[in-house]
DNA sequence: ACTTGTTAGATTGTCGACAATCTGATTGTC
DNA sequence: GACAATCAGATTGTCGACAATCTAACAAGT
């Protein structure tokens, strides 16, 4: 008998595609913090009843990146500056406990998906792809989670994922501008491929700290807004 | 103006409560790892549509105490030995990131709240409750979470207990014995109250790895069953 | 005996309609 | 004019029924 691997079969349920519309859509930004999600018109124009758009919705919301208040709505969450500050101070964590794991672990199979996944994110830089540019640095920085053999510690960074891309998102596509072109992933990878266990952990850290200082810069331009009551 | 602060509204909607109750059976352990649950047996049961009973089950699906598979239905999540060190290994790593952000912010109603619900655990212990026990040991654990003041790791720290509570209740229902009626909390607590973060941080690891041993051996246990495919 | 095709029953996924609740505009009163 | 009561419209929450899919048992063919 052939040895091939099979992959699961793709969800076919309307629910599970709705999901992905909608993720997509606040993560790219295309629906804004704060934003109230009508459920009619939405279910009208994806051309659904409302039902599976709902249990979309209670999935999306248990995923963090909307909230939900009863008889009132469903609204995409809003960003502050400390949320912004709460993850990343995670990530940081999360990260070095990531490398730790995963060290060990490294194999052909992970330098050469390294390697695939540092080319993924040059091509969208080149391409000046904003949105693509996002999805692929933040799927190679995933890389060490897959590889922690840590199925809760994988969870828990894919949430903060959606977060954290979003944040960036948003950064994005409020300063509108074009993309740095500079590899800020070169020593990453480069330190990944390395024997300098803490020196990986280390760069880690400060590689973050690069993009977050402008990030949280757009974070504190948000906080002009509504001051919260008292 | 008197200033008195409210606390939210109790959720009005039977989704809320539905989540609740089968949060509660599945933390508990009436519902069994792998277990099947029956949309329309249940939905008769609790005397509501199938509506807000598949919403509150997406929720807990994204919660991560249930799986769904499309058009096969809805199944507590099976329960293997490497899940638990998972869970076990991330749970130390944000537990010396919390005490870490934790430990400046402890004031007066820190150190009352800690006695607080350390005595509720006491209390539990005597009454022989184990149920409440669990219960109230994972709230002592929490408050260097709620106190850490970060939002993410606060909620990716309540995911986690959701786990850990039922393990710890598979454990405690499948030896069915008296519950260990010495105190391990006692310098857990004293440590917490001291001023040398760092014996802090190393008791909450050795601490877990305590009951730990318990509950992995538990866990292997388990494993002797459905050997996995291939 | 093994595989393949068929079918009946049960269960999940989806739909359209109704009930409960909120919002804000309007009216009436002082 | 300020304020409370009322009401209409819109939106969310819930329901019961139908459609799509799966499972397991059985029949048929090799």
């Amino acid at each position: 008998m052939a040895k091939l691997d099979f992959s699961p079969i793709a969800d076919t349920t309307r629910r599970a595609e709705i999901v992905a519309l909608l993720r997509r859509a606040i993560l790219t930004g295309q629906l804004e913090p704060g934003q109230k999600l009508n459920e009619l018109r939405i279910s009208e124009q994806m051309r659904v009843s409302r039902a599976p758009l709902r249990e979309a919705m209670r999935e999306l919301v248990q995923e963090g990146i909307l909230t939900s208040i009863p008889y009132a709505g469903t609204f995409v969450i809003d960003v502050t500056a400390k949320d912004i500050v709460d993850a990343y101070s995670l990530n940081k964590v999360l990260d070095e406990f990531a490398i730790e794991l995963a060290w060990p672990q490294r194999d052909r199979r992970f330098f050469d998906e390294l390697d695939h996944r540092h080319e993924a994110v040059k091509q969208a830089t080149r391409a000046l792809d904003t949105t693509r540019q996002i999805e692929t640095a933040l799927q190679l920085h995933g890389l060490i989670y897959e590889w922690a053999d840590n199925s809760v510690l994988l969870e828990t960074w894919q949430r903060l994922t959606s977060r954290l891309q979003m944040y960036f998102a948003l950064h994005q596509r409020a300063r509108n501008e074009a993309v740095p072109a500079l590899d800020v992933h070169e020593t990453y990878v480069a330190l990944l491929k390395g024997s300098h266990m803490k020196a990986a952990q280390r760069h880690a850290r400060e590689h973050i700290d690069l993009d977050f200082e402008e990030l949280l810069a757009y974070a504190r331009s948000l906080e002009k807004r509504l001051p919260k009551g008292a």
